[in-house]
DNA sequence: AGCACGCCGACT
DNA sequence: GTCGGCGTGCTC
């Protein structure tokens, strides 16, 4: 690399501004130059418009499309070194692959104290220690009697503590300030960047044996350390994936590397995390939600300096640079919490296989239930296919029973050999868990003298009845109502609540089985901090009882007492209109289903459905998830759907149904005539009205674009949104372009 | 997205 | 008279 010294400042910075805006501002050197000299990657304060904001130096350049005069000066320099050229790189990616503007993607993959422009180098953590004893009557203390107990409190650590410690005793910053001013307690400060004496023994405890097919996939993945090495690690429900994943990062902080493992969003439990910090003697850094701003850019901080060699996180750790990149693993890759829903619609696991391949290290995608595209690249050869079939336990995994749901009659949505088995099981001294994908007390409520139904007077939608408290509330929008005494439309009173949610289902049984305990556990009832692990940690003394959840019980919790699973209705997923319905609620099946027997008991699962004779859930049920797959695979090539063909969905949003689809037959008519000629293989679809049309008063439109070549959807979609951008009509609609999307809707 | 400018309606 | 509604335009 030159001296940067040596060599004349560029005259124009080109800066990515966090706006939506899909290009680069261009800027003058201010005063200050950085010490490494200006390159990309430093960040900088700017003036743009009538605000000053932090932006990032992409390139440096001599010339600008704008005359020099008319660019403004950069405000401040921010870096003394630029942030990491992997992380740059990444995010460059997924700003082009998604189509999302630069600045607001590379602002979104910063901590928030850095988006803000707080510095990065020379972060130190601030030791307080004690220097005197409190004299009682301490003149400097008789009126400030929690000094004198923070004091006090101080001097029962003779080393000092950290403020953080300090800080979680309760007592606060100011304090300890107020005593260094009255020089009774002194502070010390020890840069962070400070390496951490290493390790002598890399393991606190010693690793697991593998069986025969463990150590088979972490040879593999031990053949080649030091390339990019795609592997699916298609392992059944307990046959002892987590255990390769911590073999595989032991083999990679070996060799001085770091390793990356991304986790669901309710992946990133206290169990899980404990798994990890209690093998390695290391720093494990965790990504959650639940860190403030400053653990958060702690953790960044140590990831991207190298100190910490393994971090864990949801989705958004994918942007965490690396300092010494040694592996990937992608937990649950199958997982939809991987796909950012709004905004910058990336999907982590994605972005996973492209890092890894930048960097030229294993990744390792691990599910009991790939995801269909996962499979494909597996059976393809583009990923080598790891598999898994031994469990732990002796038991085989639990086959599905299908439970004719038909001409029966049914309490809380459980029919009677449904309920008979439930009794038998709690009788055995085993716990039960019924699944049911509906919160609130009933899908909805109706009037049986004329057929009115609660509907959502903003969306294309009914609203749920919910009993705790009692409302009418729709799951798509905020809207709350009073549960009315009698019909709005024709004032009966014989209003009935319609179908069953988990509130009525923990209502029925509580009355069937009233000397069991019954647990419900859905996003109402887990809204306390706390409330979801207090519950799972009773259920795991393993009383006799009953569990009545959503899918938020369906995944990854270990309930080594539950004996039977029922499924009180498995049609909703399997008629839903999106191509992706049926893969999705085959994993979610799979993954109820996995909770079953997994102790000393084999499990049974009951799946009550309307449709016994579905090909679907028949071949689901008597050949398992890898048989459906495969035919899923082999349907959606006939339909040239996803992997097969490639997507991207432009969806518009209005008040006025009008104004959002004439915008999207304008975008269609423009990029048809521009494909012809630049892009032939890409198909444009619609517009039409998306599913649920009325969202919160808003009518969603969208364009489907789909090709086989994925450059040439590519610079379709780039065409669109520069067009949109320009568009004076789109400013009026909200709109927003989806690559590959999860679910067309 | 922000943020300002600008031009019409109901209030201290 | 002005506070403020959101249409329109711009950001190096």
């Amino acid at each position: 690399m030159p001296n940067p010294n040596s060599s004349p400042p560029p005259r124009v910075l080109r800066v990515a501004v966090p706006t939506p805006l899909r290009r680069l501002f261009d800027y003058r050197p201010g005063r200050d130059t950085p010490p490494c000299g200006w390159q990309p990657g430093i960040r900088v304060h700017i003036p743009f418009g009538r605000r000053q904001v932090v932006g990032v130096v992409v390139a440096c350049a001599d010339r600008s499309e704008l005359p020099l005069e008319q660019l403004k000066p950069v405000t401040r320099c921010l870096d003394s070194e630029p942030l990491p050229e992997d992380w740059l790189w990444l995010c460059s990616f997924t700003a082009r692959y998604y189509q999302h503007s630069l600045g607001d993607t590379l602002h979104q993959a910063l901590p928030v104290l850095l988006r803000q422009g707080r510095p990065l180098a020379g972060r130190v953590r601030e030791r307080w220690q004690a220097l005197a004893k409190p004299d009682e009557d301490d003149p400097r203390l008789k009126r400030a009697p929690r000094q004198a107990e923070l004091l006090a409190m101080l001097r029962q650590h003779p080393h000092g503590l950290p403020t953080q410690a300090v800080l979680a005793q309760g007592y606060s910053r100011e304090q300890l300030l107020a005593l260094v001013e009255k020089r009774l307690v002194e502070r010390s400060e020890t840069p962070l960047a400070a390496a951490e004496p290493a390790a002598e023994k890399l393991l606190a405890e010693p690793a697991l044996p593998l069986n025969r097919e463990q150590a088979e996939a972490l040879g593999v993945l031990h053949e080649r350390l030091d390339a990019f090495h795609p592997c699916l690690l298609h392992g059944v429900t307990g046959s002892g994936k987590t255990e390769v994943y911590l073999q595989l990062i032991e083999a990679v902080v070996a060799k001085g590397r770091q390793a990356l493992l991304l986790v669901p969003e309710i992946g990133l439990t206290p169990q899980t995390l404990a798994r990890f910090r209690s093998r390695f003697r290391v720093p494990v850094v965790a990504l959650h939600s639940g860190l403030t701003d400053n653990e958060r850019l702690d953790a960044w901080e140590a990831v991207a300096s190298g100190r910490a060699p393994i971090v864990i996180g949801t989705r958004s750790a994918i942007f965490t640079p690396l300092a010494r990149p040694g592996a990937i693993i992608v937990d649950e890759e199958h997982d939809g919490s991987f796909k950012q829903h709004e905004g910058l619609r990336y999907h982590a696991r994605d972005l996973a296989v492209v890092r890894a391949q930048h960097h030229g290290i294993p990744l390792l995608l691990g599910s009991a239930t790939p995801s269909l595209e996962s499979l494909y690249h597996a059976g393809r050869g583009n990923y080598r296919h790891l598999r898994l079939t031994r469990r732990a336990s002796r038991h085989a995994p639990a086959r599905l029973e299908l439970l004719d749901l038909r001409g029966r009659p049914r309490q809380g949505g459980l029919i009677p050999p449904a309920i008979e088995a439930i009794r038998e099981t709690l009788e055995a001294g085993h716990q039960v868990l019924v699944f049911i994908n509906r919160r609130g007390f009933a899908p909805t409520l109706a009037c049986h003298a004329c057929g009115w139904l609660a509907d959502c007077d903003s969306c294309d939608a009914r609203m749920t009845l919910h009993r705790q408290p009692p409302m009418l509330a729709c799951h798509h929008c905020d809207k709350r109502r009073p549960v009315p005494d009698a019909c709005p439309s024709c004032g009966s009173a014989d209003l009935r609540p319609l179908g069953s949610g988990t509130e009525r289902t923990e209502e029925t049984l509580g009355a069937l089985f009233p000397k069991v305990a019954v647990h419900r556990i859905d996003r109402d009832s887990t809204r306390r901090k706390d409330a979801l692990e207090q519950t799972l940690a009773q259920v795991r003394r393993g009383e006799p009882c009953l569990l009545v959840g959503t899918q938020m019980l369906a995944k990854g919790h270990h309930l080594p007492h539950v004996t039977l699973v029922v499924v009180v209705n498995a049609d909703a997923g399997l008629y839903a209109s999106d191509f992706r319905a049926l893969e999705h609620s085959a994993q979610l099946l799979v993954q109820v289903a996995g909770r079953a027997g997994r102790a000393a008991h084999p499990g049974r699962v009951l799946v009550q459905t309307l449709h016994t004779d579905d090909p679907h859930l028949r071949l689901l049920a008597e050949h398992g998830y890898d048989a459906l797959a495969e035919q899923l695979l082999a349907e959606r090539r006939a339909a040239a759907l996803p992997p097969y063909r490639f997507f991207a969905l432009l969806r518009l949003e209005s008040p006025r149904e009008e104004t959002a689809s004439a915008l999207g037959r304008e975008a269609a008519t423009m990029l048809r005539g521009w494909m012809h000629e630049h892009a032939p293989d890409v198909n444009c679809l619609g517009p039409v009205p998306a599913p649920m049309e009325r969202r919160q008063n808003r009518y969603h439109v969208q364009l489907l674009l789909s090709g086989s070549r994925r450059s040439q959807l590519h610079a379709a979609c780039a065409r669109l949104t520069a067009w949109l951008e320009r568009s004076p009509e789109a400013r009026r609609v909200r709109w927003s372009l989806d690559v590959d999307p999860q679910a067309l809707g």
